[in-house]
DNA sequence: CTGAAAGCGCTTACAG
DNA sequence: CTGAAAGCGCTTACAG
């Protein structure tokens, strides 16, 4: 019985052996072709006649390399078509070469306009990225545990209460980067954190409806990260500043059917001239319920979002909008962890309100 | 001098034994907490009384493990916290443990919620997702062979042209599944693709409108993967089954800007009555063009989108459109991977025509 | 500047 | 069923 079993090892073992073999002589043949076997370090030493140390120390970067060395390595590289095994590097403790971004959502526009910057940016640092969602309270820790992983650094987006959670939820010293709704007050100095100064974008719009003629604006607000929102701090304070009432938010949620939720609350009440909306799907649901009410807008009703998604000018009536660059957000959010010359931490791209068709004069001045 | 080389190893290690040990240390102490250096298999041996061999049974679900061993063994991680490293397995030759999804886009809605199904299937195996985006067809090569990597597979989203070509540059035996637009003629029985019955649903979508009392139905695509299109095919076979004029499709691009476009075009012509539109984005473009050439929707011309975003319910007038579930397609195509019970190759759940408010009788019947 | 050693944390054979 | 060996492809020290 053993003995068979020792036969049957070694057949398999040459098996093995053979179709590597086999393979590596086929490569660039596709139709029928094993699975090639790619080049590593040592077989570019042997190409380029160098030891293979002195490989990795040119795809490394490092200085400590004969100019001459580097081009003979460089040149096996290519020929051989080599690509360092990002496992055996991570294993080996080399450097940072892949970015776990956690979300809790990926579909919402900013979320995915900020996903869409972060890969654009990790593909040209010829970075991997891993998308992590965090789907519960119950799962935050969890998956921050099972990202953290030495060779990947971690990118938070933190627009929201489980984002938020998991920016805490990183162990010190894992490297990481962060988008954020605010930064935390005080603490925020020196963290690597990337945010778009909400409270100004709000503060603009509202100014522009009150400027408008509207007597107050009604804000229904996407749920924030945190207790006290920017945008809904810096809605009042415009507000005030104009003297003119402040009237409780309209809670909702995310999307177009929450909006829709808060426009029937809102289309209730015949005060209402303008609504300010947290993002641009809240806006299209505010629409749509005050149209059902019978509420003209621009009209009857003024209506303003947050965002500026690429639907959003083709809209009937076309959104008036605050843009936020969330792609542009993302970029310098990875920028972060790599520290270069680009990377600062702070407000981003100054938001930008883009006046289209949804917000006019309000039918009688005040 | 044999002597001496030893005496020298022997010496490096205590050294670097030592350097570590105290790396260790300080790394774990940013000013003052400890943190632990994460468990490996063999901490967990220690706690467990067993060899490092066993827990790598245990880990991986080796049935040869006594059940009171492997009780003791699942203690021991979870006392520990132990998390196998994933760098190591991949390297060891471990079984697959991530995904990398090839795609060119993230954020239109159907790409987006297909990574969305994606992620959710893939965590709930406990699996990491990657995403890399196929910038240009000089990419496509480039991008598959850097995600090629021991331990993941690949999916790839071949909606589109360059999807398509990332899907035939895989080499053989890379384990991967795709959702493609349409299988390939022939050639596409038992390979781990899955799809959308596209011709069917564009059928409907314009019998739908041909009986309402359409003459004919224009036809604005989205770029297709093949030559042949399913939907475009479909749309075609429709009309033709009903006697009616086939006219030529207006091309376009994915996004609402490029609807209106088309629908710039399409409003030129007033024998336009009935717009199907390959997306709800290219839809509510068209609407918006249509609308500014003083066309009323539904009363003139009819639009019907596909997809179903969350949003096009709430457009005004509501979008009537095909609801095409791309998150299930994501799920499926992720359980093609795993090859369990779950996972069938071929077409998936069947698109529904979901009828809201775009789409009416044309003023005068036919 | 370049080479030889040790080891990262696992897995697969293999041997009991 | 369980243990001991070899090795995955790299990197960091270290020694010249």
């Amino acid at each position: 019985m053993t003995r068979l079993r020792v036969t049957v090892h070694i057949l398999t073992m040459r098996v093995t052996g053979h179709t590597k073999l086999a393979t590596a002589a086929r490569r660039r043949q596709p139709p029928g072709g094993a699975r090639p076997r790619s080049a590593s370090i040592r077989d570019v030493a042997a190409a380029a006649g160098v030891s293979y140390q002195t490989v990795s120390r040119v795809i490394n970067g490092s200085t400590k390399v004969d100019p001459s060395t580097r081009q003979e390595v460089l040149r096996a590289i290519e020929e051989l078509d080599f690509r360092p095994n990002r496992a055996a590097r991570a294993l080996a403790g080399g450097p940072l070469q892949s970015v776990t971004v956690l979300t809790s959502n990926t579909t919402l526009y900013g979320y995915a306009a900020m996903l869409q910057g972060i890969e654009d940016a990790a593909r040209a640092a010829n970075f991997g990225v891993g998308i992590r969602v965090l789907e519960s309270d119950a799962d935050v820790e969890d998956a921050v545990a099972r990202s953290v992983d030495p060779g990947t650094a971690l990118i938070v987006i933190a627009f929201d209460r489980l984002g938020r959670r998991a920016l805490h939820a990183i162990p010190p010293e894992v490297p990481y980067a962060a988008a954020v709704e605010t930064p935390d007050e005080g603490t925020s100095a020196g963290q690597p954190w990337v945010w778009i100064d909400d409270h100004g974008a709000a503060a603009e719009a509202t100014r522009y409806l009150i400027d408008l003629g509207h007597r107050t604006v009604h804000y229904v607000p996407i749920p924030a990260s945190t207790e006290t929102s920017p945008r809904l701090l810096g809605w009042r304070s415009a507000l005030r500043s104009a003297a003119a009432p402040v009237r409780r938010p309209v809670r909702s949620g995310w999307d177009a059917a929450a909006g829709y939720d808060a426009g029937r609350r809102l289309a209730a009440d015949p005060a209402v001239t303008a609504v300010l909306c947290g993002n641009d799907d809240l806006a299209l649901g505010v629409m749509r319920a005050m149209r059902e009410a019978g509420r003209a807008i621009p009209r009857e009703v003024s209506i303003v979002g947050f965002d500026d998604t690429p639907s959003s000018a083709y809209l009937t009536p076309a959104l008036t909008t605050v843009r936020l660059d969330f792609i542009g957000l993302g970029r310098a959010c990875f920028a972060l962890l790599s520290g270069g010359p680009t990377a600062a931490p702070g407000p981003q791209l100054p938001p930008q309100l883009v006046i289209r068709e949804s917000a006019a004069k309000p039918r009688r001045g005040r």
